[in-house]
DNA sequence: TTAAGTGTAATTGTCGACAATTTTTTAAAA
DNA sequence: TTTTAAAAAATTGTCGACAATTACACTTAA
């Protein structure tokens, strides 16, 4: 798995090891959505104190994972239609931000190596028939790279540090392998022509076009799930 | 003060209420941006433990105002030039998206109670020449209801329960009066225009445009002071 | 004088116990 | 039987102490 949110350092201190562990739990659904935290349960769990564990759900709170009330405890977020379209349309504001600062702020070698990237996954695209690969790693990194791209230190902390977590949750839950391949990847490779030519406006209109998209084809499944279970 | 996040409950543990001043003195600049911190210190000088001093702490890196490393410590953030620039890139591109969807999203009601606060803040404007009341509380509301008015959960805990802390950091470091209190107020009454409209599209340019000359003002309003300096 | 290494002091991370609050259970009254 | 109240159990918040790591001062060698 190369999904790992490129920005933060290795895990040094146990609390960190922990709360990657419960990440890990939230994100693959070990850990119900919507479900309650024991605090005593889960430090046992891990073999670890109440404070070691505390510290651990902190970092989990930071990146939305989990929810804590005073005096009442914490719980997995809840992943509802609601939130995911909500977490889309912060993702189109946010990334198609980013994706316009990539054009006016990313080096030529940057964007060098993100054309080698896709013409990479181009090959493996058709060698594989284009769709798993390239829907899962593919995408992410291409997505990563134009956010860290974008060298604006409060987006790059906003995505990949907390949003992303929540995306990578909702995607498993939900079981989302969209059957955009090649679709995605067009589009992808129009991006980087617009960030190539530095065309700010452009590339940021083609990245909310694109997650959009995404966002458009998930409402759509949610519409052909409803309509089966009624029928 | 009206200028608190109007999403968060009351602060009922005592780590809460030692977050709130801490929060205070970062944000007025008592402690100094990049000092480091000394829990030992900071817990004596509070009368707290340790722990409860770290429980706030936490709270403190949630909003970005501290920033922590493993067995090394925390620090005050820095409030570079750069860092305001980027705060305010991000802020233009939520705000922006936040503003669209509360053209979509706010009901009547909503609507009408902003009319309603404008007008009464023009009155304000007319009666004390327009400058001091509008600029800080004025300003504060008129964006914090737009956000509340996109009714999009996730955009709302990202702009007021984490941005808004740092954009009053910055703004009571640089001391920050901007002298654009009339148009300003111009721009606030177009941008309700356009939700009143049901124009969502409309609606984020000109929030967007907002957000950017107030980013504008502060590079020339820079620029000025360097040049000063050189003098 | 500078550089590297060592030992001490200080700081952060982790632990288990107690206090305060909430939830559940139990008992009593309507 | 249902509702209310009180008691008990469980959970979260806070505390002080110890362990692990880092920062600093001092010594020693180049």
């Amino acid at each position: 798995m190369l999904l790992q949110n490129p920005t933060k350092q290795a895990a040094v201190t146990t609390a960190d090891k922990v709360f990657e562990q419960l990440q890990h739990a939230i994100v693959e659904g070990d850990m119900a959505a919507g479900s309650k935290i024991s605090e005593p349960e889960l430090a046992k769990h891990y073999q670890i104190s109440r404070s070691t564990l505390r510290e651990a759900l902190n970092r989990l709170e930071k990146c939305h994972l989990i929810e804590r009330k005073a005096n009442i405890g914490s719980r997995v977020v809840d992943c509802t239609i609601e939130g995911l379209l909500e977490l889309y349309i912060t993702r189109e504001a946010l990334e198609g931000m980013a994706c316009r600062q990539a054009a006016l702020n990313m080096t030529d070698e940057e964007i060098a190596h993100m054309q080698d990237m896709l013409a990479q996954h181009a090959g493996d695209k058709a060698l594989q028939d284009g769709v798993a690969y390239y829907q899962e790693e593919g995408d992410v990194d291409f997505h990563y790279k134009v956010i860290l791209g974008s060298h604006n230190q409060q987006l790059i902390n906003l995505i990949c540090g907390q949003l992303y977590h929540l995306v990578r949750m909702y995607r498993c839950q939900f079981g989302m392998h969209s059957p955009r391949a090649t679709r995605a990847f067009t589009e992808h490779s129009n991006i980087i022509q617009a960030i190539s030519d530095r065309d700010g406006e452009l590339a940021e209109l083609l990245m909310r076009r694109h997650i959009a998209a995404s966002r458009k084809n998930i409402e759509n499944k949610i519409a052909l799930q409803k309509a089966e279970q009624e029928s």
